[in-house]
DNA sequence: CCGCAAGTGAAGCCTTGGCAACACTTCTGT
DNA sequence: ACAGAAGTGTTGCCAAGGCTTCACTTGCGG
């Protein structure tokens, strides 16, 4: 019953791309930190525990504990009682996190997901989209623009 | 500087998105195990653990209690000393884990992501893709399909 | 048939990300 | 000015998913 086990190339490439969703897995809740306490500040001008939990649909001892990692990451700062800021560091990935989340969602709605499912999956998918195939996504999102430009446009101006 | 807090409606909708991302993850690892060991039985009839183990990319006690924890959720049985296999839900599983992961990388190839870089996204991605998308994603490649055998065909049959 | 290597199991530890309970600050209203 | 409410911090607990180490079965070769 027991045939051959798979070559030694196989075998070694195969679990790789489990240890990158792993990884992936584990910026992960930083990401959604971070941008959360972007929008946050955006908002407020500070970014309090409290409302960073109440947002993120935990206890606000988690949420210290998320932002501890986040300052120990170098990612944020804070002091006890205030609130809680970005570093530079950090501002950039909340940046990025936030575009790449648009072009999440952007896509998935140009590919016919209804826009609130498109919301809630993407906040699971996004973590895993590498740089690659962001850019995949945005060259299709230009692609497909262009198209539905001609389409939704040519009838307009007629 | 403290504007008005959001909606009481925003407030609780919010964090929703991220508890079924958390969810979702919950499942992620359970999902790669099933269709592992689906896999593996496909190919040798059995399942081993040191096999799941080196395919996962962990050590064998990890596989080990990742498989405690399949059969505590009733998708897979094993004694002691033998191969792990699947309960028909299980198996069940399997087979959707399975099809969704085409699905996802034929889909992410469609975009015009590289092959490779594809595989290894959807890895990570695919535990996140709702019925809703999968379906959409599911008629896009329909629609792209025919759209290709278009272009393709026509100069081959000219 | 018996011993040793490979496979498996069991225990204990770490980190993360949740939680509740309790202690302490800050802020606010009288 | 101060008491109570709201916010924050701390501590301790749990489960999951990793790991290493050690003990035990299995199964195979001599």
């Amino acid at each position: 019953m027991q045939q051959d086990r798979p070559e030694e190339s196989e075998a070694i490439v195969e679990p790789e791309r489990f240890n990158q969703a792993r990884a992936a897995q584990s910026m992960a809740i930083l990401e959604d930190y971070v941008e959360m306490i972007g929008d946050l500040i955006g908002e407020f001008g500070e970014a309090r525990i409290t409302d960073i939990a109440q947002r993120m649909g935990v206890t606000h001892p988690t949420a210290t504990k998320a932002v501890s990692r986040l300052k120990r990451e170098g990612l944020a700062i804070s002091r006890p009682y205030r609130g809680v800021f970005l570093t530079d560091e950090g501002a950039a990935m909340a940046e990025l996190v936030r575009a790449r989340h648009r072009t999440v969602v952007d896509l998935l709605v140009a590919i016919g997901v209804p826009a609130e499912t498109a919301e809630l999956d993407a906040e699971g998918m996004e973590h895993h989209v590498s740089d690659v195939t962001l850019k995949a996504f945005e060259a299709f999102l230009e692609r497909a623009t262009s198209v539905s430009d001609t389409i939704e446009e040519a009838p307009r101006k007629g």
